[in-house]
DNA sequence: GACATCTGACAGGGACGTCTGTCAGTTTTG
DNA sequence: CAAAACTGACAGACGTCCCTGTCAGATGTC
């Protein structure tokens, strides 16, 4: 019998770290990567090829993590969404004062984000429709903060907010117009500085979302 | 001297029909057919073989009126624009009613050209940004409709209503948050009737244009 | 130390789209 | 009726990217 004892642990540890490590890794080289260059060189240019380049690693290894270019640029845009929604859900628990006041802290934690790493940035304002494939995770996106903000914006202005189906829709506005002001922020069209970004935005949100009084 | 008489005159009529009318009408079918064909298969398949097959010409004709793919994806987008502002130019100036009603008149009849022709809504709501060059140019036309609607809304709210830069802002997140969900409408993915449709579209304008009182 | 696994470099088939060129047949002009 | 322009069909070079496969060398286990 030529079987192994088990059949199970096809891996083998190498340079110290255990396969899914190094597969961990790997594949955080890649996400990485993917973001830069869908930041920096555009949709277009972002192909496997270039990834693989960007990351030091070789195409072999991009199928290890990913299917296909698609499920690295969606993993790309993921990978940008989590980490504002987190900034933003921290920067609200870490701010006591009013709700107006916890709105900005949220805002400021999303524009601090994507100003800080502009590649960000643009990925997540400008890139994230430039694919048939981005576009749908980009979509699912968009309705997924515009629930966050529906349900902050309700637990933070209580009374005075709308409720329901309708903050949904109102709160889908605002999340895709307020990411278009950004990006046209970040690209130098809009002549603000970041704690006007920051306001207008709140300013926007309270308009948008709060019933008239 | 072989030379003809009149250097100028390089076209002959055909079909009863000049040269400038000819390339004109094929100018008309190829962009026809690019907005179907963007707005039905989406930006990927929308090739110039294929915008060609579905124009019924050859390529050779293409390139009398574009220079590349590129040109042809914007003036398709161009052609939607203009028909869209056209349209709620002409509802603004057809009505006579409130201010409100004004608004409701002009997003009307945007909302109706796009969802007569499902074609042209996903094109502007969807497709616009499916490639770098349309994303240029989507990016200018945000910015124009934005100060269309400034304009306008200083017009019909007069005092009431924000001016200048300030107001220019508040418009771009109007412009791209009615579009993503006008184009979440269209997909079926926002549960309201065309009424609703216009009647929020109204409502956020006032609230986002408008000072608070 | 022998053998299996892991790694990186690279070559090349296959698919697709762009763009140019040719060629026969039709319509118009002189 | 001849010459010139117009039209439509099509072939094919060219470039790019996706994806698979091979191969030598490094690193581990037994």
């Amino acid at each position: 019998m030529v079987q192994p004892d088990q059949q199970d642990p096809p891996g083998r540890p190498y340079g110290g770290r255990s396969k899914a490590e190094r597969a961990a890794e790997r594949r955080e080289r890649l996400v990485a990567a993917t973001i830069a260059l869908l930041g920096t060189q555009g949709e277009a240019r972002t192909t496997m090829t270039a990834v693989c380049a960007e990351a030091g690693l070789t195409e072999r290894y991009f199928y290890e993590s990913f299917r296909g270019r698609d499920e690295a640029l969606t993993a790309a845009l993921d990978a940008v969404s989590t980490e504002i929604a987190d900034a933003a859900l921290a920067a609200v628990r870490a701010s006591d004062g009013s709700p107006q006041a916890r709105v900005r802290a949220a805002l400021g934690a999303v524009v601090d984000v994507l100003s800080t790493d502009p590649a960000k940035g643009r990925l997540l304002t400008r890139e994230s429709s430039a694919n048939a494939a981005l576009r749908a995770r980009r979509q699912a996106l968009v309705g997924w903060f515009a629930d966050f903000v529906a349900t902050q914006s309700s637990s933070l202005f209580g009374d005075q907010a709308w409720s329901g189906a309708r903050a949904g829709h109102h709160a889908i506005v605002f999340v895709a117009g307020y990411a278009e002001l950004v990006g046209s922020w970040l690209d130098g069209d809009v002549a603000l500085d970041r704690d006007q970004v920051v306001d207008l935005g709140a300013d926007l949100l309270a308009a948008v979302v709060r019933r008239p009084t």
